[in-house]
DNA sequence: ATTGGCGATGTATGCGCAAACATTGATCCC
DNA sequence: GGGATCAATGTTTGCGCATACATCGCCAAT
């Protein structure tokens, strides 16, 4: 309450230093009090008399104080930072899950650092070391797989992280998502029922879709098509990418006859297949059906409308987030791995 | 320093138990140094000796030490943050430049403080000051039209910003974008050119598309089309949407006869109003035209492909960056409102 | 009147690092 | 051979805050 007057005029060293800083410190001596009463009034403003916090949010407004969170951190070693790496994210299924996954967060205060890390386990290595520089509270991972030095930093850490859009039996810590082996021979079992003797599966290059694939070839084959299944492709998920896939396996006389079914790893390359085949005037599904996967929006407005596999992005992102939540707060969670599960969306393209 | 094996998830009070912070004390007890030659060893090896640096390499691999961010931010005042603020990631407007902005940053060595703002000025302004209190070395702002509290804050904080999507003669300090009542003129001249005589704009609720909007309204009735043009939807850009404001606007008879156009803020509701058209048997260009924005991917691939306008993301992305590292290096940038421009992309669909 | 408790505030400390400055020993040049 | 120089390292300090603990009045219970 009572402060001694500073030996000189606060002038003098404020013209010594123009871009003078304001800190908790500055605004206590305008308020007239210290800087810890500042900070509670920041933090929990009921430790404050009414008369000091308006005295204080008043020296506040004045100069315009925004509280200083990396020395925050650094003293009570919580970041309110949240980590995330996703492959890519300008792929809807990615910037869906997170946009749901950081609102989610962002309502209890956290803030969300974001990298992309494209496919290569090393560059993620990379990138999350130079995350978990940042003390993250927590981290979200997109995939199971990852380098050893991932998985040792991150355990040394002792970071809470979950790992989505996959399911595992040795998650790092927690894991939300979905078996995509099974969601390939949901795909399978699918298109054998509905009779198609001939299948190819046109995939992005990435670890997941190419899991599917490979589930989808086996099984379908085991179930009676014709094998082996092709599988085709290692681009980025574009129209341009599932057009000239599509158009190559056409060329090799994949649709020679009826009877004969695309797979693709995503929705877009499916919509490629879909207009690669529309160009050369064959019917779908009479001549050639198509199943896409991830169920965006464009998937049920596309003509025919196209047969997919839907994940629940919001869900994920959601689990995930509520997940990260509770292992921060504290208390174990029920259950490290969630199997958010996926479902067939039969449409007119299969 | 030696985990269980990786295969054992760790259980929660492993993953709590008092780990020993690993610092650049300890590092450098194990290497027989001070602190300050691992903090040398780390950010310019040449000022060490050959021997210690390997010795100080062994320790670090030893301890699995990752050094603290937060800690040399603080005592820098360089945080290596770069924070990004967007009004939507799952728009590939938006995303499509992050990414690029991103991985020129990244390849920099900035780090990504995202977060989503809707198009709430006020929701703006609070994730402003929630990032400013990261003290980041720069700011991305989406639009040029903020809450006074934004741009107070801003420029108090001194912090490098560009604004993006947009232009202004008053940034608060860079910007790169384009004219958005350009754009939606340089629409309604081209409409106006192939001989439309009616035309109306579907949009989504954001400020910049009605902009366009309103520009686009303007002219084509300046231009000799008819008046007045209306201008429909506030929802967010989807298929759905798309469909929805073409349905209620053909229900109203816009279309009554030839010579119609609808013009629409995004390319993702030109392909809802074009799924709309087809599904009522309605010729386009023929019967309707329709012009979208944006010319994302299936804009060439859709039937008939789609009349937009580009932007082209990379380059601003790209642009904005550059402009970001340069300031941060204390050169005055050469101009600070960078107009990237747009085209006008000619296809079947008007 | 004494004691204890509580509300409101203050002081001291250290989080982990980088910057500034200090120190040591060796090399070098006229 | 006596500085001068330089490479390699150490010591000190403080960034701005949160935490632990101390202090000071004041009032209720004894």
């Amino acid at each position: 309450m009572t402060r001694k007057s500073p030996l000189q005029p606060p002038s003098l060293t404020e013209a010594r230093s123009p871009a003078r800083r304001i800190t908790m410190e500055t605004v206590g001596r305008m308020a007239g009090v210290s800087q810890v009463t500042v900070s509670r009034a920041l933090s929990d403003p009921s430790k404050v008399s009414p008369e000091t916090l308006s005295r204080i949010q008043e020296a506040i407004a004045a100069t315009g104080f925004v509280p200083n969170a990396l020395a925050g951190a650094l003293a009570s070693k919580k970041s309110m930072l949240i980590s995330a790496l996703v492959p890519s994210i300008t792929n809807i299924v990615y910037s869906g899950m997170l946009a749901t996954f950081s609102a989610e967060l962002r309502a209890r205060g956290y803030q969300i650092l974001l990298s992309e890390t494209g496919f290569d386990r090393e560059d993620e290595a990379a990138t999350v070391e130079a995350h978990l520089s940042r003390r993250p509270d927590a981290m979200l991972l997109t995939g199971v797989h990852h380098a050893d030095r991932t998985r040792r930093m991150l355990l040394g850490a002792g970071v809470p992280v979950v790992e989505v859009w996959d399911i595992t039996d040795t998650p790092i810590d927690l894991c939300v998502g979905f078996s995509h082996p099974e969601a390939g021979r949901a795909m399978a079992d699918y298109a054998r029922a509905r009779g198609y003797r001939r299948a190819a599966f046109i995939t992005a290059g990435d670890e997941r879709a190419l899991r599917r694939g490979a589930a989808f070839a086996g099984r379908f084959a085991q179930a009676g098509g014709e094998g082996p299944v092709p599988i085709r492709g290692d681009a980025p998920a574009s129209l341009a990418g599932g057009r000239a896939l599509t158009a190559a396996l056409l060329d090799e006389g994949f649709a020679a006859s009826d009877g004969a079914l695309i797979a693709a790893s995503s929705d877009v390359l499916a919509q490629g297949a879909l207009i690669e085949l529309a160009a050369r005037g064959l019917a779908v599904p009479g001549r050639v059906a198509v199943m896409g996967f991830g169920d965006q929006e464009m998937a049920a407005a596309l003509s025919p409308t196209l047969t997919t596999v839907r994940v629940n992005r919001d869900a994920l992102g959601r689990a995930a987030a509520q997940a990260l939540l509770t292992r921060i707060g504290g208390t174990a969670p029920e259950r490290q791995v969630i199997d958010v599960g996926f479902a067939l969306v039969e449409r007119q393209s299969a």
